[in-house]
DNA sequence: TTAGTTGCTTACCAGATGGTAAGTCGAGCG
DNA sequence: CGCTCGACTTACCATCTGGTAAGCAACTAA
């Protein structure tokens, strides 16, 4: 599903910030609306069903997250570096929008919530390349698909928590700690991954 | 609330899990209940409200926490290996039980959801000594609080994620990576802690 | 025997949820 | 002018939600 009105760009964009903050379940069609000024209906007419709207929203974060991979693999050969900067790009951009840290780490622990739709679930087409840059590093090629799927694992777990704390956090520590850590952690991210992807 | 009744006990194991899989608003009282056979009423009946019964949740969840965190500390009186050790029980404790990981990581990611009891926020009594032992080590001593609780954040969702995310993650790719990455997790999640702490 | 307590049930309710149906309003167009 | 179409509304509905009230059976104690 492709979307071009502005109204459903807007209704998207809040979709996604409620989606990242309270989950599908916590989410409510007329909820979304109400801060565009609209009814529920309205959204019903431009997604069918709250399903649909669920997956606009992946489709959006799937995509966003394969530029971020594909540029990664455009800036250099080697898989390491690869790697490194797809991790430091995703680092960049979860900071700068907690949505994007919060909505993955949601769906790797959603059990079965939304249908499936159209068979595959929702950032599969991340995961798989993303673990077969893992494994196609010269640390991690002989170790296995389990290993490098909890490499992966791993290292989304340690970039997007803290982004997608960010707002929780806030409120048990103030403000300034997490702005502070948050740019700390763009800064290390490439370390981290260097690190971890030696044997 | 301390719980003593077997009834109460099990229905407290079944909400633990409900709420690992589905989270908070995901969870009805009802399905809890008919999972053994009684009604909501009589969950109510145990538990008095929703808020109260999501609070006995995370109240045996901070105890589990806190124990691994304060035996760990006993254990030695370095406080990098303290913390080397509370990660590795965590990640042991996180591989068992699942429902460990995933409510820890639902409890950072919440914002604002069910009303915070007693003025803390849930696992607050755990962050807390997690950070100030972060800060103690020799590392980190002169790092500030906010890179503190940033290293604290990456550990555990690194640490995290992937139990979490078990049964998602079995749907995506099968029940047999999942079950070796986990247990290739359990076995360096001490070079991870080992390594982070280096500066 | 009776009173109280515990652990549950059935009956009920108000509010919210996702979703359907039908209609309004304005813009574009033959 | 009349027509369609997109965007949106009001009206409505079945279902599910958390929660209250009252009652019932079993056990315990005076």
């Amino acid at each position: 599903m492709t979307v071009t009105s502005q109204t459903s760009l807007d209704l998207l964009r809040i979709a996604r910030q409620h989606l990242a903050a309270r989950g599908y379940h916590g989410t409510s069609l007329a909820g979304v609306a109400a801060e565009l000024g609209l009814t529920k209906q309205a959204l019903l007419h431009h997604f069918k069903s709250k399903d649909l709207l669920y997956h606009a929203v992946m489709g959006q974060l799937k995509q966003q997250l394969l530029d971020l991979l594909f540029e990664a693999m455009e800036a250099t050969e080697q898989a390491e570096l690869q790697l490194e900067g797809f991790f430091v790009s995703l680092c960049h951009c979860a900071v700068q929008d907690p949505t994007v840290a919060a909505l993955l780490i949601r769906v790797l622990l959603e059990e079965s919530e939304p249908a499936a739709i159209e068979g595959a679930l929702p950032l599969q087409e991340v995961l798989e390349p993303l673990v077969a840059l893992v494994q196609a590093t010269a640390g991690w090629q002989q170790a296995g698909f389990a290993a490098a799927l909890g490499l992966a694992t791993e290292l989304l777990g340690a970039v997007c928590l803290l982004p997608a704390s960010q707002a929780g956090l806030s409120r048990r520590f103030g403000p300034a700690p997490i702005d502070e850590g948050l740019n700390q952690a763009v800064a290390h991210t490439g370390d981290l991954v260097r690190t971890r992807l030696l044997r």
